[in-house]
DNA sequence: GTTAGCACTCAGGGCGAGTGAGTGCTAACT
DNA sequence: AGTTAGCACTCACTCGCCCTGAGTGCTAAC
């Protein structure tokens, strides 16, 4: 593959990205100053669709680029666009005037990158039972129940209405809250130590109240297990996606993005460290054979925390989208730490 | 308008909910049995246009209702459906399965009466602010800042991270939390007087402590205020509708269904007490004056909670939507119950 | 008051011609 | 040998046309 051939296949991914039509060798002679006229573009064209860069629909409309098109244009033709300092600014400040509550990040980050890249955004929340034990604590409610107030290391806050065996005094609670605390300190949720169970049951020696105390972690550990949160955003904004001007393959669309275990699936699949991009035949779900995924791992003090990804037509913006996660990625963590999630 | 107007005007209303295409004379003569002839019944659909309850797109087609056609059949002709055990039974165990979290009530009923009724549907959730006053509590987070957790008669539970003045360690801040405790007991958040200010100042003492109180308090406010919380569901049943089968339609409502503010505002509009219904022309906000409207609020001992709605075109099955939403209406609060939020 | 009959209307589908963007091939040019 | 101009060919798309069928409105007869 010579210098001209990928100067060819590079105009035409680019237009294609831009107009959504099919681009003719004409269109390319006149919008790129290649030097030579539209038949040696056509001849040029006609190899690359012989080397399995390019499509054609019928013989007399113009190329468009195949998955190893998009692969080859996206590993080594792009031209890496970065923010603007401006806008990485105007992130920071999206999110400072929007998120007021932890909880929110999450879904404004899905929002905005939906903004930006005129796509769906999928961003999958950390996991729970991945992240450190901090303390437990009871609130009463009345004389019957409490409210079980579980935290992590990662901030996270999880509250929930427990019935106090009968018998069992606000007090035992407390008390039962502090065991809990300092046998559990440090352990990660998913992976607490029988001899951990075993120090608490001793402590507590009472064995009502012991059951309560299991009761409440397994409980909070129950909810979470396996169901990281995912946040959607966009379904809007991809309908202006010419792609999607007919309904049924909206109907389609919106039909998977409600299918939240599948959508974990095929995000939990792409991952990878960094930035990852997945083209059109390269997924293994069918239904998304005509788009591509573009997913970040981010971090918190150097733990994995969760993924971000753009999910949209093959004819997506890679360059944007990428700058976008890649900001993203670094930054997720500084934004949340700003608005106090973490110490 | 005498009894065979009104039946057939009921004929037409019933066929072209159930087919969504122009009803004719001759349709109606066939599916009906109102013992008349196709030719009689064109003069009385004559009749009935100029009384304005139908409409004509073209001179030769089938009539629609219109508006007030709608209007007259939901409030005399249609048969009131009621849900069979089965479905009340099906709905509980829905939830049952479904909803592990307190939170989760308000998605999956919006969930559920989208999947029943294959419309949108839009539940709001109560506001915080409207609630009593239950307790406050702080759990320590690290030596500078700690979780507020602020709790509702209605079983609410807010959690932010507040910072400590610098000074006050964490046994100040329990001693704060006793006395708000003591001083709001009782107090609906929206409204809590001004002696009770005056109470907790002299009781803290402490200046610094009391401006921590109060920024607790009033950024607990602050950001419920207004903000009841909104859950949609059913954007992807909606499509089903013939009426959405041009994608530029469907643009235009799913924008409308992003813009939250002026989505409770209609619901606030429509608000009234127990079932109420919008039709058409009848909505102020022009976006929607080809779609209706099903409200109904729901409480809690007595007390109003919030609202849940379905939206949908004028051409939409009333009888269903009335009959689900007044069951929830009824019920939704006992669900809640079982599931343990409020004693 | 009801109905049969008839002329009229109009959306929607099918068909054919024309248009234009684009290709592939070949022969000439550098 | 690579590049280009020229030309025939392809094919989606649009437009106008006709036809069909469902439906109306009117009138005259029952």
């Amino acid at each position: 593959m010579d210098d001209r051939k990928q100067r060819v296949l590079q105009a035409v991914v680019q237009d294609y990205i831009e107009s959504a039509e099919p681009v003719g060798s004409r269109t390319i002679a006149r919008r790129h100053d290649l030097g030579v006229s539209p038949a040696t573009i056509r001849n040029e064209m006609a190899d690359l669709e012989m080397l399995g860069y390019l499509e054609h629909i019928h013989t007399s409309s113009g190329r468009i680029p195949s998955s190893k098109g998009y692969r080859f244009y996206v590993d080594g033709l792009m031209q890496p666009t970065s923010l603007t300092d401006e806008e990485k600014a105007q992130i920071d400040r999206w999110y400072l005037a929007r998120v007021r509550r932890i909880e929110e990040v999450f879904q404004e980050t899905a929002r905005l990158i939906s903004r930006v890249t005129k796509n769906v955004a999928l961003v999958l929340a950390p996991q729970m039972t991945k992240s450190a034990f901090r303390c437990l604590q009871f609130l009463p409610l009345d004389d019957r129940r409490s409210v079980a107030v579980l935290m992590t290391d990662a901030g996270f806050i999880e509250n929930r209405i427990v019935a106090m065996p009968s018998g069992a005094t606000f007090e035992d609670f407390q008390r039962m809250a502090r065991v809990v605390n300092d046998c559990l300190a440090g352990c990660t949720l998913d992976a607490i130590p029988k001899a951990a169970y075993r120090k608490i049951r001793s402590e507590i020696s009472d064995e009502n109240l012991y059951e309560a105390a299991i009761d409440v972690i397994s409980c909070a550990l129950d909810d979470t297990e396996g169901r990281e949160r995912l946040y959607l955003g966009g379904t809007r904004e991809m309908l202006s996606q010419p792609e999607f001007r007919d309904v049924e393959r909206v109907k389609e669309i919106l039909m998977m993005l409600e299918e939240e275990q599948l959508l974990k699936e095929i995000l939990h699949a792409h991952l990878g460290e960094g930035l990852r991009v997945t083209i059109g035949r390269e997924n293994d779900y069918k239904g998304i054979q005509d788009c591509s995924i573009v997913t970040a791992t981010y971090h918190l003090d150097g733990e994995l925390l969760g993924t971000i990804a753009v999910l949209g037509p093959t004819r997506m913006e890679y360059g944007k989208a990428m700058s976008l996660l890649g900001y993203m990625n670094e930054h997720l963590s500084d934004v949340v730490r700003k608005l106090g999630w973490q110490g």
